[in-house]
DNA sequence: TAAATAAAAGATAAAATTATCTTTTATTAG
DNA sequence: CTAATAAAAGATAATTTTATCTTTTATTTA
């Protein structure tokens, strides 16, 4: 459904969301451990969602990611795959039309029209917020 | 949502669909401009699909794909995707994780769950009878 | 200001996917 | 039986995705 790229984005993002109200920035390497992903590719993906607003970076001593408490509640999931891979897996057509639309159908558009109405209205009506609450419950877990 | 081989796969296999009932084949040249799909890729997808029993081919002489008009009803868009891509889009984490469940869930399991199971429904539901029909009332389209 | 720290940026490499080309095998018509 | 046809199988290549390594830049502490 998603790309790799885009998995380890999104766990990553959720993982310091979950740190966020302890006021401190996690470091990449305690991202990667906490996520099972490869260090320096998680870096790069880091770098597209900070590009993106998504998430804070900071350099230096004390640097590391962050994600702002206030903005917990207007980040949601469809903003980070949107980053990451773009809109087409809940926008594009199933069968990999250009051109497909409700005038210029394929086969299986009316079909996939529906799944991906709900696709992408799950996917903006679920917060940082409630994934970090999921986390930090103890019952949800980020790797394996 | 599905890799470009499985866009192939299903395009070709509901072209083909919707010329079993002329009781011919078709040529592998004939179904890649039909779906706009390169044509030795499509080959090697159209091997994949045979062996999986999702259609038929014969070589030589009159030779080429088919599929027998008895097994459109029974032959349903889950099977094509499973053939090529396997079930991890319909069956698999959201987030990747490898043991993902319900005792051992990622963030975002509830949500995903619920829309997989629809997902899942709507490919087992959609039968290559119909879309062949579709394609056949020529308000539906296999390419651009 | 210098040293230490940590992310950004850039270069490179490995693996998977997508795509093509050549040779072989099976079938049919003559 | 031979030639023609068309898919299968195998080899190779291009592209994209995934992953790693090195150098640079920004920040903090001493």
């Amino acid at each position: 459904m998603f790309s790799k790229s885009c998995e380890y984005g999104i766990r990553a993002t959720i993982f310091i969301a979950s740190k966020c109200c302890e006021n401190r920035r996690v470091g990449l390497k305690e991202i990667a451990i906490a996520i099972d992903s490869p260090l320096a590719f998680t870096a790069k993906i880091l770098q597209i969602l900070s590009k993106n607003k998504i998430i804070n970076s900071t350099k230096g001593v004390n640097g590391g990611f962050e994600i702002f408490q206030k903005n917990l509640k207007s980040i949601n999931l469809m903003q980070i795959i949107e980053a990451i891979d773009g809109n087409s897996v809940f926008l594009g057509c199933g069968l990999g039309l250009e051109n497909c639309s409700d005038t210029h159908p394929c086969p299986v558009h009316n079909e996939f029209k529906v799944i991906k109405a709900e696709l992408k209205s799950m996917l903006e009506n679920t917060t940082l917020e409630k994934l970090a609450l999921n986390l930090k419950s103890g019952s949800f877990f980020l790797k394996y």
